[in-house]
RNA sequence: GCCCCUUUAGCUCAGCUGGUUAGAGCGUCGGACUGUUAAUCCGCAGGUCCAAGGUUCGAGUCCUUGAAGGGGCGCCA
């Protein structure tokens, strides 16, 4: 009884719970375990039958199909038998149709790749109606792709940068792993307002059209969710310095949102940051850290994707083929990756930096907008003389004016400059800024004063110089800017999936 | 937020000082093709010239306003 009553319970599981599973074992090609392009490629057991499934990129010849899956750049080649095939299937292996193939793993007898598999079983996964699908076999722009954003990671162009993306992520993680920094999580939703970094979204749940309102006739924000006006973060610096000042070395990683009206190709309202905060650094200990932390993750990229890195570079001299030779950037992409990791960073003070910029030529034939003069913020024209033509690599700009930098920042001893800094890259600008954070309580109670930030909204940030503070640093990278430098996509909206921008916020 | 540019076939573009039925390449579709590499070759179809208003005998072309996209600047990462 009990034993029948269990087979009837493995039946009833059997016919329910892995009924799709049973329903995908119909079809032939299924049944078997299909292997990745990327380890076919990497290791082919030529003479073997495998099955991959992927999507079309290209078919030729009424023989040829370009087979990519997303695993690896390159594509596997599929050859096809048409004369022995069904006709309607063989009518459906179209461009970025998805199918499965199963066959034979062979030596290829054309040029151009090494295997390719001699096809014996075909099945269309999906369809691909071309009549209606927006994407085709040659190059479109990066704005028409931009609003197809749930077809572009089809394209090489997309993947390639998608998978840098990846690997650029994952190596921070190992990066700061391997040097004993703690991953710290920063919250998204914050109740202060004070941390100066631009404009913020509000965060809450009262009705836009029908809040309620205090005595003054403001909205009750003591009514909202939180009990408070709360907001998306700016960044996770604050905080982070909490972590700094109790495990020593953290970082933070993730998205922050940015309500500023920005139009440009380097700024987006939603993007990801990576904040390390160092307890016992001073701003050299963290200049050595932001250089070493860049070239690693460059140098991570050259390694690890060489595949992915050849097709942007020769993407980009393709379409420089036709520019003038003054438009055209003075080294290939590759070659700009490995010239940022083999050579130092240039470093120089804010000072320097004005008369540097004081003894160049636009300056004296008048060619810049923005004034130079000491005090005023260098402006990206100003920027991108001393990185492209001045020095011609990475510079490191420190000691800024204090009245130009917040409040946060270590008062230098001329009682002029806070111990700032800015790492500036050639077509990018500002990809890190940075600072040591000021540690002496009276000094920095009086800058709060100065600069009008109510002490009462930080006394926990204040509560770290009263007990048990010490000199720390740390520094904001922009992760989408150095997917852009690291790719050399021109347009900070094409290195993420699915860009918020004024104005736009699709998918 | 400011300045500049663009908008013509599915995509990328040409279209002269306003003048017949608006063109090309690529793609689609149909055909050929068993060693191709965004294959190639032949053929057909495909247009509310961004929108609204105005000037004119006549507007894709000139003017005004708006929309969308791009570039530069500011703010920053």
């Amino acid at each position: 009884m009990n034993f029948h009553f269990n087979i009837s319970i493995f039946a009833f599981l059997y016919k329910h719970i892995f009924k799709n599973f049973n329903e995908m074992e119909m079809t032939d090609t299924s049944r078997k375990r299909r292997t990745e392009i990327a380890d076919i490629l990497k290791n082919p057991s030529i003479g073997e039958e495998v099955m991959v499934k992927g999507w079309v990129r290209a078919f030729r010849s009424n023989r040829f199909v370009a087979l990519n899956d997303g695993s690896t750049f390159n594509n596997l080649q599929i050859v096809l038998d048409s004369d022995n095939m069904d006709q309607d299937i063989l009518k459906s292996v179209s461009f970025h149709a998805c199918i499965a193939v199963t066959g034979k793993l062979v030596e290829s007898a054309g040029a151009g790749q090494a295997v390719e598999i001699q096809a014996e079983q075909v099945e269309i996964l999906g369809s691909n109606d071309l009549e209606t699908y927006p994407l085709q076999p040659k190059k479109q722009t990066m704005e028409f792709l931009r609003e197809k954003a749930h077809f572009r990671m089809r394209t090489n162009t997309f993947s390639a940068v998608f998978r840098i993306r990846h690997a650029v992520a994952f190596a921070i993680n190992k990066y700061f792993n391997d040097k004993g920094f703690y991953y710290m999580h920063t919250p998204i939703i914050t109740g202060s307002d004070a941390e100066g970094a631009g404009e913020m979204f509000r965060v809450t749940t009262l009705n836009p059209e029908d809040a309620p309102k205090g005595e003054d006739g403001k909205v009750d924000y003591n009514q909202d969710f939180f009990g408070k006006a709360t907001n998306l973060t700016v960044s996770g610096q604050l905080q982070a310095e909490i972590g700094a000042l109790a495990m020593g070395k953290v970082y933070t990683f993730g998205p922050t949102f940015r309500a500023e009206n920005s139009n440009t190709s380097r700024h987006l309202a939603e993007f990801w940051m990576i904040e390390p905060e160092v307890a016992f650094y001073d701003i050299f200990d963290n200049m050595d850290l932001a250089e070493d932390f860049c070239k690693y993750l460059i140098n991570y990229v050259l390694e690890k994707y060489p595949d992915d890195l050849a097709f942007l570079d020769k993407r980009i001299q393709d379409l420089e083929k036709n520019m003038k030779k003054e438009e055209r950037r003075p080294m290939g992409l590759i070659e700009t990756l490995k010239f940022v990791i083999e050579n130092d960073f240039e470093r120089i003070t804010y000072s320097d930096a004005i008369n540097y910029l004081k003894s160049s030529k636009p300056y004296k034939k008048g060619k810049f907008k923005f004034p130079v003069e000491w005090g005023v913020d260098l402006s990206s024209e100003h920027e991108r003389w001393l990185v492209e033509k001045k020095f011609k690599k990475p510079v490191i700009v420190r000691d800024y004016p204090k009245d130009i930098k917040s409040f946060y920042m270590r008062q230098n001893e001329d009682g002029k400059t806070v111990a700032a800094m800015d790492v500036l890259f050639p077509g990018i600008g500002e990809v890190v800024g940075g600072s040591q954070r000021e540690e002496r309580l009276e000094l920095l109670q009086k800058r709060m004063a100065e600069m009008d930030i109510p002490e009462e909204e930080l006394n926990w940030y204040l509560d770290l110089r009263r007990f048990g503070g010490t000199p720390h640093s740390g520094f904001g990278l922009g992760f989408e800017r150095i997917i852009l430098f690291i790719t050399g996509m021109s347009n900070i909206r094409d290195v993420i999936a699915f860009p918020r921008t004024p104005g736009n916020a699709e998918f």
